[in-house]
DNA sequence: GTATAGATCGATACACTGTATAGCCACGAT
DNA sequence: ATCGTGGCTATACAGTGTATCGATCTATAC
């Protein structure tokens, strides 16, 4: 018996050839469209029109297509300028740029060693750029702006998230989380808190990281310029 | 026809009357115990005696339960001290503190935002013991203190893992991914950064945290007393 | 005291996860 | 032609958060 009209196999997106970067670039693109929780073994493979099990013949395990995905972003992230300020400057822009373009990366970034290339390239660059001020300043301060743009990155996508949470419109802090706020500061437990909310600067996510930053750059600078220039 | 010997219900570890609180104590304890991954619905019920679907009564979703358990930790928070400086480093020191006994705590801090009674309770605490301090200054000057702590805790944690990961015993940074870093370093395309593995300071985890968080405070001190005391 | 309404609780089920295992199938060597 | 052998994939397993629905127990109305 033969079978004239044989229905065809499922039609696969791409029978391409598979590569390690194909993976990564299809994963960095489901987390950017759909966050970080998009990002299962079985999607990439499907969004790669392969079988999830083809995947582990070139990662390991998900936690090292994590940390390639972190890798490759940081790619984007290098340095710029001449003295050591506007070095360091440049990086924690550069990095906010890139988390703020890629938001899961808030979710991994400081959560585990990067060891990657582009990651130590990117220190690599930072360190180059650093001859002329005393080790001894530069590894604390190096370590002391990661630590400060992870913690600020976390935390401005965090309230990102929040704001986009509570239906877009709604921008002021205490609205966010409706009358539970409002119910909290009526209690008149935290007074020195209300008050800060009423009179309190209300600073943009750029001006709050930048001022930070500068803060720590100003105290980093009184360092060097002490311990003689 | 009758079982005579009808083999006891599994015996409950406790039928104690259930509530929010000894949900979250569980909670705590597993990750103490087990990290966050040990964490699930199940073995929280499980550690109560109860099934899965119980806990429902008490929490909405699991992301509750986590922001619960992340404001149990901060009541172990607070800051000390007199004047605006002491009271920025207690407060991060108490949050390092809380952190190295909560490894967990690592993974989420900064990653939603926390509105719970006791964070609250210690942001209220700050800012009262903040007064005196122009506002202007106060609101950047904390947002950067929590996000370095952030930070500093999330790479602390990290590294801390890594070492545990690679056998305990290999304590040197460079051997903690074995072979890897050793062959990257040789091929001598990262010089500056072989220079300061190499050259530059060995500090323990007390020190970075501590000269990070105080370039930070340097670099506030000098904007206050700059913005007329 | 009985019946009914309502609340409470738990078993089951569903859709999904990462990954171990084992079978299949094509290809190269003997 | 036969026999490994090695890469690919279908299946399977143990686990996840949570929706649903039925059972059971309580409290109230008659």
């Amino acid at each position: 018996m033969v079978v004239w009209e044989r229905p065809e196999p499922p039609e696969r997106p791409v029978p391409a050839p598979l590569s390690r970067e194909r993976l990564v670039r299809a994963a960095i693109k489901l987390a950017d469209a759909d966050g970080l929780d998009a990002v299962s073994l079985r999607k990439v493979a499907a969004a790669l029109g392969v079988g999830p099990m083809r995947l582990y013949g070139y990662i390991a395990t998900k936690e090292e297509l994590l940390d390639l995905i972190i890798d490759t972003v940081y790619a984007e992230i290098r340095p710029a300028g001449d003295d050591w300020r506007q070095v360091l400057r440049s990086v924690a822009e550069a990095t906010r740029r890139a988390v703020q373009q890629h938001e899961w990366l808030a979710d991994l970034i400081g959560g585990r060693p990067h060891l990657g290339p582009n990651t130590l390239a990117t220190g690599e660059a930072v360190q180059a750029a650093m001859t002329g001020v005393d080790l001894d300043v530069v590894v604390p301060a190096v370590a002391a702006v990661n630590a400060y743009v992870v913690g600020a990155v976390r935390r401005e996508i965090a309230e990102r998230r929040a704001e986009r949470a509570s239906g877009m419109d709604i921008k002021q802090f205490q609205a966010a989380h409706g009358p539970y706020l409002q119910r909290t500061f009526a209690t008149g437990r935290f007074p020195a808190l209300s008050r800060v909310v009423r009179d309190g600067p209300h600073l943009s996510a750029d001006e709050t990281f930048r001022i930070g930053l500068e803060f720590l750059l100003d105290g980093i600078q009184a360092r060097i310029s002490q311990c003689g220039s």
